[in-house]
DNA sequence: CTGAAAGCGCTAACAT
DNA sequence: ATGTTAGCGCTTTCAG
């Protein structure tokens, strides 16, 4: 920046006035000054900014690096941020880094608050951090006061799939659930009390599952090998439902013909054309809006809500009529 | 940190001196200093750190969002770059955060070298790119001089499933490539190569395909339509691959048994248990170590080098005799 | 419209 | 072993 000022025979106050592009600088200088700055390939230091303003203006991110629903929503919050002004830093959470150490990352480069996709942390470690930062959960349930959550109805958007099974003549539904994930049991219970409200308490069946396609393949297999298998399966999510039509395809399983399928999500994984997988969506644009909103809420202090988006079921290819 | 140094009533450099944790302080201090900063909940600043040092330890890398192997990479990327003292900054590239816009915040974050994973930037960018910040291609080709390049040897890897097919009796093989991305067209050299090698050219057959799973797909269901089908197919990569195994499970076509199917990349796609795809590795954790390797001897001044990599293949479930 | 000066939080020389 | 000082690159009063 001093080369920029020296350059354009200015001082260095009057080169950020015009970097910045606020008022406050003449037209000529204006023009001279971008074009210095563009021959000379400045950038601005972004460290440096962040340091002398009081207001770092980032919003810190954790994801799943293997969740394409994480990505889906991290590219939206991309958006998001950028339209309020904020820039987002993501820091990744993978079997090798934790998200403690994924979290800390984020506390070291000053976030002014953190969201938290499908955050996993204990109790009394989401207290410490939210004492330290504003912190915002997505996707994921908590009682835990002082932490914002933006989520979608998991026990609604079950109760949508159920009701479209249902509409389709399906009694026999399985729910493979997601074991512990973060809203895993707000969706065995939406499927076991839209069962209830069905009358089919006594068809409904819940199998341990997990959020992997081998989870959902397990549990489909599992299934296969009962003397009445079900119509229709309700899977955790959309990568848990992956697993489950890739062993219904190689057992020659005709979908929807025999069985139906839904999945959780409508990530990447639910679009395929050659998949056109039936799920129940969680619009990440949404969820990603909401949780910059509710971020920056927390930030200018207001209290910690929680924000519940209502789902939506998106019909496609791998839902039909039961066969009687 | 000027906080702490009160509260332990000692100057804020030896305050630095133990959270650093250099020489310089007595045990006694040393203690107290760093327990007064637990109580306090003290974080150092990166960005003030960073700024005052001259060099600001940080790895630039982008990656794509929703490609499995760069996630895989990525999270060998922060393993070693941190064995190496350095940190690893992301940033991510979607359909709707250019690769641009992902390179310029790093500039902005003063990173000292830049790691692309599976970059599609133009030369020209590239090239203003590398006279800024040492530069390293991950999984891709170029001829530029002043850029570093990590790859596994594409046409050798291609080689090896071919190899490896052949054995197996299979003389109609088919590549789906991956159309323009980076490594495809090195991946289709590699493919006529060997299958020439083999006096297999009038067999051989190549299809535009793409990196998706979408493509993959289009390419199988292409394929089948054929009078005589292959009775292999290689694709572009392991996302391709899951894209032609499921069409080929919902036509109720046994693979190995009938067609074999090999991938590209040993992704999580490839590991999956109920898809045992036979595919080519490049080893995430060596490629990620290679680029780490590489990217700091480009910031210490040496010049950019190739590194290739010999890729290697794992021979799984999804490969198999030819049927004759 | 422009410049001088102070300071964001930290570290690195250099004193003591 | 500890403190003092200067300054990383920028922004922000405050004067001119």
């Amino acid at each position: 920046m001093a080369d920029v000022a020296r350059a354009a025979g200015i001082s260095t106050a009057l080169v950020s006035i015009v970097i910045r592009g606020v008022p406050g600088a003449s037209e000529a200088t204006r023009q001279r000054v971008l074009r210095i700055a563009d021959e000379l390939g400045y950038v601005p230091d972004q460290r440096a900014q962040k340091l002398r303003q009081s207001r770092s203006r980032v919003l810190g991110v954790t994801f799943e690096l293997q969740q394409p629903f994480h990505g889906d929503l991290v590219e939206q919050i991309y958006t998001a941020a950028g339209q309020q002004g904020y820039e987002a830093m993501i820091s990744a959470v993978a079997p090798s880094r934790s998200e403690t150490t994924a979290v800390n990352a984020l506390l070291r480069e000053r976030c002014e608050a953190a969201i938290l996709l499908g955050s996993e942390l204990e109790t009394e470690e989401l207290t410490r951090l939210a004492r330290r930062l504003p912190t915002l959960l997505v996707a994921r349930h908590t009682d835990l006061s002082g932490v914002g959550v933006v989520r979608s109805d998991d026990t609604a958007g079950i109760g949508l799939a159920v009701d479209h099974l249902v509409a389709l003549g399906h009694r026999r539904i399985a729910h493979i659930d997601g074991a512990g994930a973060p809203g895993s049991s707000d969706r065995r219970l939406g499927f076991l009390q839209a069962m209830a409200g069905h009358g089919l308490q006594d068809t409904a069946d819940v199998l341990a599952g997990g959020l992997t396609e081998t989870a959902g393949a397990e549990g489909m297999r599992y299934l296969l090998g009962r003397p009445t298998p079900p119509t229709a399966v309700i899977a955790f999510n959309d990568r848990c439902a992956s697993g489950v039509l890739d062993v219904l395809a190689r057992q020659g399983c005709d979908v929807p013909g025999e069985i139906s399928v839904v999945g959780y999500d409508d990530s990447r994984l639910a679009k395929l054309p050659h998949v056109q997988m039936t799920t129940v969506s969680q619009n990440a644009a949404e969820l990603a809006e909401a949780a910059v909103t509710s971020a920056l809420a927390l930030i200018a202090g207001r209290q910690p809500e929680e924000v519940v988006l209502t789902p939506r079921l998106v019909e496609r290819a791998t839902t039909g009529p039961a066969r009687s």
